[in-house]
RNA sequence: GGGUCGAUACCGAAGCGGCCAAACGGGUCAGACUGUAAAUCUGAUGGCUCACGCCUUCGAAGGUUCGAAUCCUUCUCGGCCCA
């Protein structure tokens, strides 16, 4: 099976532009040039950016050379595709501090060394010093309105009412193709891929390069990922799942990917992770025939627990989850450092030892610093506890008029909050008198 | 610039002087069933309170009234129509 092949099996491709070679027989030769960019706009990619840039891994593995732009100068202009209407500018410190966090991201998941290294560039080293003049002369000059305003990116913003666009994100296009055109002539860079909404800015770099150099290479973009329900891949009620474990705790991204719905998970085993196509398609038949709940999503998040937050922190969440969702999970079975570890990612809240001693700490109360951050939600936690939502140290705690003491402690200094089936907080008890809180 | 319609809780959308913390739908949360699913069913969904009840909300500020999301004035923002 040939890497185009390949790529289309695992629902990876959307569409990829024609020529009289045709891209598969232009990749039949190792050591292509490939690039997919990555603007700025947050201080760390997410999900959705899982699927180009694994992307980039996978020509990589196949031979050829990945070359991940971060997009230093693009970032300052803003992407209008896909997006309904203009977006603020970030200012430029933001932008110089998402820029290298995105950077280092990026660097995690290619091979940098060995025989065929991957190269990290920034669209900033050759676009912050060309002048305005130069580029309308040497840029501009290629490109006809008349074509721009055709592009869905540019005419949906057209057409809607009230939105626009302004000249600053019109322009964007120009400086996407003007990339492509740089790799090509430095770099031979001859496909560029990315999500289905970069098509019409993988198109204007191709149709520049045609003609400045006078040479013909490829674009390919892969389908925008929606769930079967319909709604949009990669956000949560919380946002967006983040690679970054300070915004999404490895323990959330792992739990992101473990509720993956049965009409979801073999589609993404594919398209996310590296595991052979007949593993897949093993997994596949499990979940059709109703076999080992599960097996394929705790595959999934396995794998791309390992992939992001790397092996040994995947194995630590996957035990902190066999705990957690233990069936009649007694807590005060697990040892100390155990639980401690379990948390290592996941909400965490500190209580004074002093709240506990006496009469302790009213169980309502608890809940609201636990499950509610501190919000005034002192109903709900209340109305929790007499619903029969909370758990206490995996034991249900029904009685809102109960109090939490010393005696409650796991190991003397733990205590572990649930509300519902998964949503779990682990109390750390320090020293103190404690107050307020 | 003229006319006109609109702005209601997380979102959509009723309400058009008291019975309104505000119908209904979606979303979300919880319970049952399960596989930490899906589908389905049930309950909850401004804050405080065991509760009677109290407090803060219906774009903003004023006003009329015993009483206003509902009426009036001005302002801000948006849709549509005409120039």
């Amino acid at each position: 099976m040939t890497l185009l092949e390949e790529l289309e099996a695992r629902g990876l491709i959307h569409q990829t532009t024609e020529h009289e070679e045709p891209l598969a027989k232009h990749l039949a030769n190792p050591g292509r040039v490939v690039y997919a960019g990555f603007d700025p706009t947050a201080p760390s990619l997410h999900v959705g950016h899982l699927i180009p840039l694994l992307g980039l891994r996978r020509f990589q593995r196949a031979g050829h050379r990945a070359v991940a732009l971060a997009g230093g100068a693009t970032g300052l202009v803003g992407d209008p595709s896909g997006k309904s209407e203009e977006r603020n500018l970030l200012d430029r410190e933001a932008l110089a501090f998402n820029r290298d966090r995105i950077k280092a991201q990026l660097a995690r998941f290619l091979e940098f060394d060995g025989a065929n290294p991957a190269v990290l560039v920034d669209n900033l080293d050759w676009t912050g010093g060309l002048t305005l003049l130069d580029f309308l002369r040497d840029t501009g000059k290629h490109f006809k309105v008349n074509q721009m305003i055709h592009k869905d990116s540019v005419k949906t913003r057209l057409e809607r009412d009230g939105a626009g666009i302004s000249f600053t994100e019109f322009t964007y296009m120009l400086l996407q193709a003007n990339d492509y055109l740089v790799l090509a002539r430095e770099r031979g860079c001859t496909l560029q891929i990315g999500g289905s909404d970069q098509w019409g800015n993988i198109t204007a770099g191709i149709e520049l390069i045609r003609r400045v150099l006078g040479r013909h290479v490829y674009g390919a973009t892969c389908p925008l990922l929606t769930n079967a329900d319909g709604s949009k891949f990669g956000k949560t009620v919380a946002g967006a799942v983040w690679l970054d474990p300070a915004q999404t705790s490895p323990f959330a991204f792992r739990q992101f990917w473990f509720q993956t719905p049965d009409a979801d998970v073999v589609g993404r085993l594919k398209q996310f992770t590296f595991l052979p196509l007949d593993e897949v398609d093993a997994l596949a038949q499990g979940v059709a025939a109703g076999a080992a709940p599960n097996a394929a999503q705790r595959a999934l998040a396995r794998h791309m627990t390992a992939l992001v937050h790397g092996e040994a922190e995947a194995a630590r969440v996957e035990k902190a989850v066999e705990v957690l969702f233990a069936k009649d999970g007694d807590l005060r079975e697990i040892p100390a450092e155990y639980l401690a570890d379990a948390f290592a990612g996941a909400p965490t809240v500190e209580v004074a030892r002093g709240e506990l001693a006496g009469d302790g700490l009213p169980l309502v109360d608890l809940v609201v610093r636990t499950i509610y951050a501190g919000e005034q939600k002192r109903g709900a936690a209340k109305r929790d506890v007499t619903e029969r939502a909370i758990a206490l140290n995996g034991r249900p705690a029904v009685d809102p008029q109960a109090s939490v003491g010393l005696g409650d402690l796991l190991h003397d200094r733990f205590l572990v909050v649930r509300k519902g089936k998964k949503n779990h907080v682990l109390v750390r008890v320090v020293d103190g008198a404690g107050g307020a809180g």
